[in-house]
RNA sequence: GGGCGUGUAGCUCAGUUGGUUAGAGCGCAUCCCUGAUAAGGAUGAGGUCCGAGGUUCAAAUCCUCGCACGCCCA
């Protein structure tokens, strides 16, 4: 006996049922357990912040994060899931910051930084326990408690490895980056920050000339004409810039008869501003500006190094980086004449290394003159430019950063006398008045645009300054991390060429430092003497160091406050108290850097620091056996974030060709032939195995001496075949709130995951999430789409199982008293054991179908699922229940309904059933792991106990029998579900319902292929449609007309233009003629502009058309009329069925058993009803389980009314004792 | 300003290397079936496939240019 089936399912009273019995049982790790030796399935959590509530958005990056490790372990693979915690960064800090009601850096060094970071560690795990609580309920099986921690100390300790990696290869370096500046506050403002602070100002906006000098450096009487908003940055300037495609004009003031160089375009609306008039001297293209000097308004810096020059770089590949700037990077290729200019330029040797018109893709003719200031230190395009400057140059020999400003916002002494030491905004007005009295201001205006202010201090505005920064040098790996790429398989495709690729294409150099405080620490030691720097791997090698002091600083903390974790030890401000000997300079200190690094970084680097490795003993092996990841999944939002990070990272660490000359790595590793798949049919689903190419290790930088740079870049020289660290990546689309916009918790335009759980169940929220829609596309979350994921799928699954309990149970069905011993994984082979059991080729048509539909679903699941394709997967899925529930079913009712317990058939149907249900149990397990075990506890462990697993996340996955599909039947059965469809649909027409028997039914068909497997179908289809016959008219123009159509894809390619008039002469010709003919001849001719074309019956396609006055339906495979003239028999059969739904109507009111006998009584005055009661007691009684039927009242039974043909009566029954 | 994506029924979304009747679910309307039953099923109404050009015998699908929205980067 199956346990019965509860009516009213509740699915999330059983997720929480069948979650409890994992825990109990263990049975995450039993399923690792079985796959012990089996190939990996390398899959890697990107760690989530733990500070903050988690989202339905999180729940989707969860499920999905689930499904593929689920799925490849059923598969026969091993997959390890290592949980993990983002730990580090600005979010932590803003949330501290909230708690303690402070706001700038300044409040956080009041406050202690000790204490602050104390806080930030304690912060970190507020939320841990939903994050933990969320994870278990929506079934998500990873290993939390052995999670990593991106602040523990193994952690921080890889990262330093890596760092260290990179500082001792020169891939780390200091420079500058221009930052939004606070400076009153003297911090810098995260983008996001920023953006919060716009607001409309007035702001001064200035026209100044810029003299043009001559060859030898003479001033002209032209001038260039430049705009800026910000004249306080004028004593900064060191370019201006041009477009080189945009046309300039020199032109001559009518009144004053200066001449200026300006934007042709942008004439009038100058002439507008200044109300002047220009006559036109000639115009230029903007390159041919290229390399002019000119005389800035302010000789701060001018004065020292107006005339200084700078060899180009002359080697080969200096030269080409010019050569290519000008052609490509410039655009120049696309003009005309442009020829002449790339020459000159090229000739030159040398040149002024500043105060020259420079080329920029960026000037526009929004604003201004066309002709752009430059001051790198104050724009961030601006630093672009000088940077793009200094590499044609020689190195070192080119522009320098020009700064005349303090980080407190006033100027230096490099700035002009008026200026020093007061606040740059300040002294717009009194530059401005000095360029007038030079004569050198044109023309000056009051200018509205949006402006950023500190959003902590609103009064505040912000200015762009340049901070020195550490940058890791990805740059120069730019043509490595693409040829990785190109390796990854991205879902979606677009992301590889597209978002990720083009970010990649504009890659600059990693901006790793911050000048924050919760972060893992930027493991450098600078010299106080001679400012030479080294980098240290661990903690260890630090304590080694010759002379070291300061490590009390932590032992003290940790003596008060013993509960402080171990881990704090290598945070600021413990590790910034360590010092120890120079090594290069006799009594110096090293003392290290104050950053912090981006917490990006910390992410990036799981792949390794997971594991601690190199340092943690046994991490190698561990990192070996899991690198690179098969499957990550994280949303659209991490392109930049953690798929940047980790491709970065693992291609600086792992690349196949190191910037330092290793060589590329052994080739061969893609002929590897032990890549033996577990139990895979489906050859082109093959994973590459890990193992395959035997990686050389990355050589752990323990031991090696950090001052020998050499020997250390020696052992660096590891490589991994690309693609690494991840080869499969989902990009999750974003996902919005119940009203379309981003889901934000004020807003409340989201059901909490919490609630969801409770009210429908996780895997009603899975199933929403995986079957509808690709998961890559952007989804909003609608409680009303979850809601209605279960009946659609869930409870119509649920329904055909209780449907299967139900009659298994009367019928004592009991699979496990069948067959004897072990039956494992209860695969349709085990079933063969049981006596009762005959193979599929015996069964009847219907179960042979309905078996090889479940093969076919199988086979396309597994081969979607290999690639990486939930949603289509789900597709198949859903259509197999369909086809289950609502034909094979219901086809099948009455076998389950006979009386016959040992009817060969009826055991047949009980088989076919129970396999596709146990098969549909595995098949679904992946996806909505809690009711997949909840059936699979019932069918097959009740039956079984433990002669089978324990739960279906032991099975393997079912692989599909090809032998049992029989696509023919398939697609006949297609035409015969079609058939009933369009059938009722022609009685819907007519208004007779299905109770009421026909006397016939024309099936028309388009096609003759399956007609005479259809017609040995009749009484199927007879039944389906309550007729008592069905033909098949050869002949059937009566009914209908035949449309011939060309077949557009067979006939397009080889008649060409000829097509529509094909169509045309088809359209024309007599349907029923041609294809009569067709039939005879096997081909028919038309001739259509002169040509004769040749048809066979390939070419052309037939629909039919029902013609008007019959009760017809017509669908793509054929027509369907019905006979609508009914005889008084026929009109009595209708009237017994309906009685027969009356009484079991009644039987359900009362509460009857399904094998409760009864009698009736039919109190009625008609005479159709009591002829019909008559004619066909014997059917009425069958189908009631009715010992006796009067005409009359029952005594001693409450009467029911009911209503047929419009006549009411009442109806008595009662329940008889078993005689 | 640049990049990427999206735009199909009232709503949420499919639409398979271009093929002539553009689909599903929900909602709405009408109805059917009923011992799987607080389920199930059918039918119908509802579409300028964002717009404009182009390529092609043929475009929701390919190309170009716009428009709107979203995300990322400036």
């Amino acid at each position: 006996m199956f346990d019965p089936v509860e009516g009213n399912v509740n699915f999330p009273e059983l997720e929480g049922r069948i979650g409890r019995f994992w825990r109990e049982r263990g049975i995450y790790e039993k399923s690792l357990e079985r796959r012990e030796g089996a190939p990996s399935f390398v899959f890697y959590e990107g760690p989530p912040t733990a500070n903050g509530m988690p989202h339905p958005g999180h729940c989707l990056t969860r499920a999905i994060k689930d499904l593929f490790p689920r799925y490849r372990t059923m598969r026969g693979y091993r997959c390890e899931r290592k949980a993990g915690w983002d730990t580090h960064g600005l979010p932590v800090e803003v949330e501290v910051c909230k708690e303690l009601g402070i706001h700038s850096k300044e409040e956080i060094e009041n406050y202690g930084i000790e204490r602050f970071i104390i806080k930030c560690q304690q912060s970190v795990w507020r939320y841990m326990k939903e994050w933990e609580r969320l994870t278990e309920r929506l079934g998500f099986w990873i290993h939390l408690d052995e999670a990593y921690v991106t602040y523990h100390q193994s952690y921080v300790e890889s990262v330093w490895w890596a760092l260290k990696n990179f500082f001792d290869r020169g891939l780390l370096y200091r420079g500058h980056k221009i930052v939004w500046w606070w400076a009153q506050g003297g911090t810098a403002l995260s983008a996001g920050e920023v953006g919060q602070g716009y607001r409309e100002v007035a702001d001064p906006s200035v026209y100044v000339r810029f003299p043009l000098l001559d060859d030898d450096g003479k001033e002209t009487d032209t001038s260039l004409l430049v705009w800026t908003t910000t004249p306080w940055t004028l004593p900064s300037n060191q370019f201006v810039a041009v477009n080189p495609t945009l046309d300039y004009a020199y032109v001559r003031d009518k009144d004053s008869g200066e001449k200026l160089v300006i934007a042709w375009k942008l004439q009038e609306t100058i002439e507008k501003k200044k109300k002047c008039k220009f006559d036109f001297i000639k115009s230029v293209k903007g390159r041919d500006l290229f390399g002019k000097r000119y005389r800035p308004p302010f000789d701060c810096y001018y004065r020292e190094s107006g005339d200084k020059r700078a060899t180009f770089r002359t080697d080969r590949q200096g030269k080409a980086t010019r050569e290519q700037y000008y052609w490509n990077d410039l655009r120049l290729n696309n003009q005309d004449g442009a020829q002449a200019t790339v020459d000159s330029l090229m000739a030159k040797d040398e040149d002024v290394v500043a105060w020259r018109v420079v080329p920029a893709g960026f000037v526009t003719l929004d604003s201004g003159t066309g002709i752009v200031h430059q001051a790198p230190a104050f724009g961030e395009v601006d630093f672009d430019v000088l940077l793009r400057q200094q590499s044609l140059f020689e190195k070192g020999e080119g522009p320098e950063l020009l700064c005349p400003v303090a980080p407190n916002g006033n100027f230096t002494e490099k700035g002009p006398e008026y200026c020093h030491d007061r606040w740059v905004l300040d002294c717009n007005k009194d530059l401005s008045r000095d360029m007038k009295a030079r004569g050198l201001l044109f023309h000056q205006e009051q200018y509205l645009h949006e402006y950023p202010f500190c959003w902590r201090a609103e009064e505040d505005p912000l200015i762009q300054y340049p901070r020195e920064s550490w940058f890791i040098r990805t740059k120069q790996f730019k043509d490595q991390m693409l040829e990785n790429n190109a390796k990854i398989n991205w879902l979606p495709e677009h992301i590889k060429d597209g978002r990720f690729g083009n970010f990649l294409e504009s890659n600059v150099d990693w901006s790793l430092s911050r000048e924050r405080y919760w972060g893992t620490p930027l493991p450098i030691w600078v010299c106080q003497e001679t400012g030479q720097m080294e980098a240290i791997g661990k903690y260890d090698e630090l304590l080694a160091k010759p002379g070291i002091e300061g490590t009390e600083v932590w032992e003290q903390a940790k003596a008060k406050r013993p509960e402080l974790p171990e881990d704090l030890k290598v945070h600021k401000p413990y590790i910034d108290a360590v010092t120890y000997d120079s090594p290069f300079a006799e009594g110096a200190r090293m003392r290290r850097v104050t950053e912090v690094i981006d917490c990006w970084f910390d992410s990036g680097a799981m792949p390794f620091a997971q594991w601690g490795y190199p340092h943690v003993p046994g991490s190698q092996q561990r990192f070996e056996s899991q690198f690179p990841a098969d499957f990550i999944s994280e949303a659209l939002d991490q392109t930049r974030g953690w798929f940047y990070g980790q491709l970065a990272i693992s291609t600086l660490l792992f690349g196949e060709e190191t910037a330092l000359g290793g060589s590329r790595g052994s080739g061969e590793g893609d002929a590897a032939t032990d890549d033996v798949e577990p139990q895979i049919p489906n050859p082109k689903s093959q994973i590459p195995n890990p193992k395959a190419t035997v990686p050389q290790p990355p050589a752990s930088a323990e031991g090696c001496s950090s001052h020998n740079l050499k020997s250390e870049i020696c052992n660096l020289k590891s490589e991994f075949p690309f693609p690494h660290p991840f080869r499969n990546c989902i990009v999750l689309g974003l996902m919005l709130g119940e009203d379309g916009q981003k889901m934000s918790k004020s807003k409340r335009n989201y059901l909490a995951p919490d609630e969801i759980f409770d009210r429908y169940g996780a895997d009603a929220l899975r199933w929403y999430f995986f079957a509808n829609q690709p998961p890559w596309t952007s989804v909003r979350y609608s409680e009303q789409a979850i809601k209605e994921s279960i009946p659609e799928f869930l409870l119509r699954l649920w329904n055909c199982y209780s449907f299967f309990v139900i009659y298994a149970n009367i019928d004592g069905f009991d699979p496990g008293a069948e067959i004897a011993g072990e039956v494992e994984q209860l695969n349709a082979g085990d079933f063969a054991a049981a006596k009762t059991y005959r193979a599929v080729a015996e069964r009847r048509e219907l179960d042979r179908w309905i078996i090889g539909e479940l093969h076919q679903t199988t086979a396309t699941v597994t081969e979607r699922m290999d690639a990486y394709d939930n949603f289509g997967a789900c597709g198949q899925i859903i259509e197999f229940v369909d086809a289950l529930s609502n034909w094979y079913l219901r086809r099948s009712r009455d076998r389950y309904w006979s009386s016959d317990k040992q009817d060969p058939d009826k055991l047949d149907a009980y088989w076919t059933l129970y396999e596709c249900l146990v098969t549909t149990t595995k098949l679904i397990a992946p996806f909505v792991p809690h009711v997949a075990d909840a059936l699979w506890q019932n069918l097959a462990v009740t039956p079984f106990g433990e002669r089978t697993l324990e739960s279906v996340h032991l099975c393997d996955y079912p692989t599909a029998d090809t032998s049992l599909i029989d696509r023919e039947l398939s697609e006949q059965s297609v035409v015969v579900r079609e058939i009933a469809s369009l059938g009722r649909a022609a009685r819907m027409g007519a208004g007779l319902k299905v109770r009421q028997p026909l006397a016939k039914v024309l099936v028309v068909l388009a096609d003759a292929a399956h007609q005479a497997w259809l017609e040995s179908h009749a009484p199927l289809i007879a039944e389906e449609l309550n007729v008592k016959s069905v033909e098949f008219p050869q002949q059937a123009d009566q009914y209908i007309t035949y449309q011939v159509q060309p077949n557009f894809k067979r006939l397009g390619p080889r008649v060409g233009k000829l097509i529509p008039a094909v169509k045309k002469a088809l359209a024309e010709v007599d349907g029923g003629e041609l294809l009569a003919q067709l039939k005879a001849d096997g081909k028919v001719s038309i001739t259509v502009e002169g040509e004769t074309i040749e048809l066979d019956n390939e070419d052309i396609q037939v629909r039919l058309q029902a013609k008007a006055g019959w009760a017809a339906s017509q669908g793509s495979h054929c027509v369907v009329v019905l006979a609508t003239e009914l005889t008084e028999e026929l009109i009595q059969e209708g009237i017994a069925r309906d009685l027969v739904r009356i009484i079991q109507d009644r039987r359900k009111e009362m509460n009857c058993d399904f094998t409760d006998h009864i009698a009736i009584g039919i109190d009625i005055d008609s005479k159709s009803i009591g002829a019909a009661i008559a004619n066909h007691e014997q059917y009425i009684k069958a189908e009631t389980l009715a010992e006796r039927i009067v005409q009359g009242p029952l005594d001693d039974v409450v009467s029911a009314e009911f209503k047929l043909s419009d006549e009411v009566g009442n109806l008595y029954v009662k329940v008889v004792l078993d005689e």
